[in-house]
DNA sequence: CTGCGTAGTTACGTGAGCGTGATATCGCGG
DNA sequence: CCGCGATATCACGCTCACGTAACTACGCAG
């Protein structure tokens, strides 16, 4: 019961240093580093000296999948630090049906797959197109796994496989 | 006429490294620390010591050309190295009409904007998308500025105004 | 109140990807 | 054949993005 309690906490929003890790496929010194350089603190709680602890949202978990998936494609720290400020600003938005899209000026998030197209359209430099449905189901079922005790064993460097990710035609 | 010689030397095939970095738009280190590395090998001549010289290929101008592409945009050497890789292997492509497609396991050249809009409908991983035609349509313009003696002054970091990108409708 | 595990902090090391000179050497003009 | 500029090479150092290990401090059980 006391148990059952601690899951429920975790529930409401919060997830601390080690869980994150599990949860996003990185390690704590990445997760510290992040943290420390300003790519991306947690929320909820910050770190006030040694053994506290790092509380961290739902929607951070969110976005350090979102980095953990550029830095696997290949994409520079940097470059994930303005597609966080993208996610930051495009927060009402429903993640899960849209697509960010870095170029090599700015990102933005095109919600049909329509405007992904219209972009490519357009033409100009290299396109870096994230889809966040996978990651969202992704992270879904990952907490569940967790809050069971399964350890979540994703190696490092390979691309999870996505749960429903649906084919769509191009007109739609 | 010994100078009209000279530039017919260089219309052959052969390009000198310091001509390789203004026409590229990066510096002799960068040059330097590529061939030296193997992300990019003069394919004509080789240095062979001091005061010897690296003559490059028009190929291997288009292929630094897009490497540059591809840092601007974010994307680390390490990532470019796979697409260097790719397009070494469909040469016989007709690049100026074809995208390069990198994801997180393997690159790919799509030749019509309809397998591009495939491949995003299969939704695995993220998409760094290069229109290779901006940058062999740059290189020949860059070329003859070269020639005149015109300095081709671009700044680092900045995409380069593409010409003849022609917007398409999706069902093309 | 006293261990003790857990989590954050510090110190140090590492490799990639260059920048900055200084040096060595080639090849060409005179 | 001899200087001289152009080009490659070397030595050194720097920043980013972490890994490893040791240390430290909180907070909870007993």
């Amino acid at each position: 019961m006391a148990e059952a309690q601690e899951m429920a906490a975790l529930d409401v929003g919060g997830f601390h240093g080690p869980v994150v890790c599990a949860l996003v496929g990185i390690t704590y010194r990445q997760l510290d580093y992040w943290a420390r350089t300003g790519l991306l603190r947690p929320s909820l709680v910050e770190a006030k000296g040694s053994g506290t602890k790092r509380v961290y949202s739902y929607q951070d978990v969110l976005e350090l999948k979102v980095i953990k998936q550029l830095l696997d494609s290949g994409i520079s720290l940097q470059s994930a630090r303005r597609a966080v400020d993208c996610l930051r600003e495009e927060l009402g938005a429903d993640l899960a049906s849209a697509n960010l899209v870095l170029t090599s000026t700015r990102s933005v998030l095109a919600r049909s797959n329509g405007e992904v197209v219209d972009l490519l359209a357009g033409g100009q430099g290299v396109f870096n197109i994230v889809p966040l449905s996978g990651v969202v189901d992704e992270l879904a079922a990952d907490i569940v796994r967790i809050e069971r005790g399964e350890p979540v064993t994703r190696r490092q460097g390979e691309a999870a496989p996505h749960v429903g990710v649906r084919p769509r035609a191009a007109g739609e």
